[in-house]
DNA sequence: GTATACACGTGATTC
DNA sequence: TGAATCACGTGTATA
């Protein structure tokens, strides 16, 4: 009556333990077909396997055993949750706009570009249009305003413009509200580049209103 | 040659598939005592109940089986990897974006240390004297404004002093002239710190005069 | 009827 | 040595 030991050809030679050495000594007949072996063994090499993904997927592994590599998952799982109710409290904090959907139930529901949606639904919302202004007000400087949907990066992409144009930055203002960002500046054309007057206005306006528009 | 139908007493009756129905009819003798027949069941015990701690760990189930409960539990470490992956970038973007501010314009306003020492110098003749103040005006919300010698990090050090103290930035202003900067700010105190009236508005200003005066 | 899943006891294997 | 872990084939319950 003992456990599985009936024989059967190496399928799996490269196993972690090399089991089932080749008996093949007496005993050998008796052959009874059972009617799920097969399936058996490939429901052992599923877990078997699914196991391998699981310890895989947890950075931190104390033994190869099964039961260890389970409950390193649980440990892995519930650090992974603590950090995400952290970093999601600190991020409330941060961010004084609610944000209602950001709750806990997101754990299994993430949806990443939603919540920028939202944001730029707001923005609409309140009534902000993307817009940029643009106009001389000295025979170096000029005077910048732009609203446009809060992104990641968009004040990096601003400096990067407006150093790319041989702008200085003399004064600047920035506020956030609802998914909106506004900024604005005073800008005076570098010394050495050229005058004033090789500034056309309304071009420039259309190119920060591109720029401003792509993604990064 | 079964697998293990040796009879044994029910000691968990309450399994999930009552298995092992009290076979107890013949072929109940040759009392084989196997050396590692208890061992075996407690590590039969052992992993299944770490599975089923797995299982109360992961929030979605799609199947009670052992193979589907490693899966759901490999998909939810991804979710949740992918989830304070996308958290710590954004908690970071909104970090950094201050300093964004800082490092890009000094891409421009970087002079070597002569000229700092003559923009003093300036600053001085200008009639512009180094100044903080700080008030309070809303419940959790201050008011404050910081004229400094404009020196490289200044404003670096500015944000740091306010994520010590436990400040958020609302809305910010940042000019330079002749030699010297000005910030205002209005910023808010964390939730959860505690309230604004923990807060000494003169004792603030100073401990910021003295942090502003203060070489990096 | 087939197909899947589980617990069982055992021999082999590693430490 | 034992104690722990594994893969195995089977009986049996469930869908």
């Amino acid at each position: 009556m003992g456990g599985g030991n009936k024989f059967q050809e190496p399928v799996k030679t490269s196993r972690r333990r090399q089991v089932r050495k080749e008996k093949e000594e007496d005993e050998v007949n008796e052959s009874f077909k059972s009617p799920n072996l097969e399936a058996e063994r490939r429901r052992r090499e599923k877990l078997h396997g699914r196991l391998m993904a699981l310890r895989s997927h947890v950075p931190i592994v104390t033994n190869m055993t099964k039961a260890s590599i389970v409950e390193d998952a649980i440990t892995y799982i519930g650090e992974l949750q603590k950090i995400v109710q952290n970093l999601t409290e600190k991020l409330h904090e941060m961010e004084e706009t609610p944000l209602e959907i950001y709750e806990q139930q997101t754990v299994h529901t993430i949806k990443p570009e939603v919540e920028a949606i939202d944001l730029k639904v707001e923005m609409k919302k309140m009534g902000i249009e993307e817009n940029v202004q643009f106009c001389k007000i000295g025979k170096r400087k000029f005077w910048l305003k732009i609203t446009t949907e809060k992104r990641p990066g968009i004040f990096t992409k601003f400096m990067e413009v407006m150093c790319l144009l041989g702008f200085e930055i003399i004064d600047i203002t920035l506020a956030t509200s609802n998914g909106a960002i506004i900024i604005c500046s005073s800008v005076q054309i570098l010394q050495g580049l050229c005058d004033g007057d090789s500034v056309d206005p309304e071009q420039t306006k259309d190119f920060l209103l591109e720029v401003m528009r792509s993604n990064p």
